[in-house]
This record gives C-alpha cells, structure tokens and sequence, in this order.
DNA sequence: CGTATGTCAGAGCAACTGACATAC
DNA sequence: CGTATGTCAGTTCCTCTGACATAC
C-alpha cells in the first residue's frame, strides 16, 4: 500500500513527514524521563548561553511567555534548573542551569543521536552532513 | 537573539522544525479554501491509485478510519468526490474522485509548490533535488 | 437453511496538545 | 514582569451501532 506519488514529489510533504517521526522519536524517549521537548530546548538554551530571564527564554525559543513559567517550573523540580535573583537587578529572575542539569542535556543529546541515527538509517556520513547542511540554510529561526 | 547550537546541531530538530513550517505554511494555504491536509492526502490518492473504499484509503494514509469518514463528507461536500456503493460487496463504499476534484488537486499542488518556493528559497535547483532525493530515502511509509 | 463471527461505514465522545488570552 | 488559570482549535483515538458478508 503505497503513499500517493503525488505527495511523495512534494519536498514539503517529506519534510513534514520525517520531521514529524524524528520529532515524535525524540519526544517519546524524553517522555519516558517526564519531559518534554521544550524542556530539552530551555536546557540548550541555557546551557549555550548562560542564565536567562524567562522573557528571554521565550523570545529566543519563541514558547509563549506563560508557557515558559511551566517549564521552568518543571526543570526547577527536577533539579535542572534554579531561579535566582540576579545580583545586579534584583528585580529580575534568572533562571540558571544546575549541573545536574548540565548532565540530564547531555543525556538527552545522547538519546537524540540515537533517534537520529534510527531517522538516517539509509544514509551514510557524508550524505548526513549533506543532509544537515541543506537544512540548516532552510532554517530561520 | 540566536536559537542555541546545541539544537542546531541536531538533524532531527532542524527537521522537525522545518518540516512544522512546510506544515504550517501549507496548511494555512489550504485553509484559504476550506481544506486541510489530509483533504489534499485523500484526493492525491484517489487521483494516483483511482477509487477507493474508505478502508483502503485509511490503510494507505494511515488515518484512521473514523476519521476517513468526516474528511470524505467534506470532501463530497465540496464537489470533490462521490461516494458510491460496492454492487460487489455492499458493505463498501467506493470513494472516487470528480473532474471537480481533479482541478482543485491541481490547484493545491500548485500551492503547494509556492510554499516550497519559500521553505526552499535558499536553495538552488540541484540543491533542492539533492534534498528531495536524501528525504525520500528517509521517508518510510 | 439458519447461525456465528467478522468487517465495514458512520456518528459521537474523550484525551491530549499547542497556542493564545486574561487576570493578578 | 512573572505567574496562575482558562480557553480554543486541532489531532488522535476509542467505542458503539447497524448494514452487510462469509463460513459452517
């Protein structure tokens, strides 16, 4: 039972359709730790570029503001994350990583690599970086 | 205000991303008009591998069969397609495709091709084949 | 022939999700 | 601004019924 050629010559039909098995891969193995793909994303984000206000969590990952507040609530439950008043204006919060944190993104990179690898079986190295490089000129954002 | 490298660097989530805005842009599109994607799933099918019973549609498309039912009414709806009976085996309704339905398949298509035009904008032709060719070899189903 | 079992279309409900809105 | 809460649409999936088919 084949899918319809009509779909399968649509890059754009592709794209949605393995992107949507490399997303649901990737959020069933962060499911079963009880977290979810926005909490890898403020992980990273935090990891990259240090303690963020959570206006700012949402503006570079664009989560809606009163989403953020869940997530944050979460990692700061699991211990990944903390909220601190920052030091030189102590109106805002800062929402900084533990190492405990450090270390759950790390796993979760691991266990997106093995998604990944699962998701580009069929291709070899070089046809991955090839793969990665088109798509990263695609994304904006 | 940058998206952190450490998702970046993922295949899968520039994937996921970008196939949700392929999603998006073209399911926006087809909202103009009423439809959504599997509209467009169901008439490529029955455009490329004629008639169909509901079942077989559900089989292909992997919806589910409750859910044939509500796209097909719609579907019929608008002209684009004509349920029938199976003299054979009663049980079966055969689901086929107007000319009306053909035109609009076109139409879509082409809608379809001016959301990729800007998903893809900064590719080049070979580029876009190359990408095209490296997701068909992922895409199972 | 009836009877048992299974399959199909179709209607509706329930659970979950993501994105957004409102109020404090 | 951060926070809690609620809403709304979309998707998926499950259940149930009635019509019909097939095997015994």
């Amino acid at each position: 039972m084949e899918t319809p050629p009509t779909l399968t010559a649509l890059t754009t039909y592709l794209l949605s359709r393995v992107g949507k098995a490399a997303r649901a891969g990737l959020a069933e193995r962060l499911a079963a730790g009880g977290l979810r793909l926005w909490h890898m994303a403020v992980l990273a984000a935090l990891a990259d570029f240090g303690p963020h206000a959570q206006r700012d969590l949402s503006a570079r990952l664009g989560i809606d503001p009163s989403d953020v507040v869940k997530v944050v609530d979460e990692l700061v439950a699991a211990g990944h994350a903390e909220r601190a008043r920052d030091p030189a204006d102590r109106r805002r919060v800062r929402v900084t990583l533990t190492p405990a944190g450090r270390t759950a993104l790390a796993g979760l990179n691991a266990q997106a690599a093995e998604v990944q690898d699962v998701i580009l079986a069929p291709l070899d190295a070089r046809e991955r970086a090839q793969l990665h490089d088109l798509l990263r000129r695609c994304f904006t954002g």
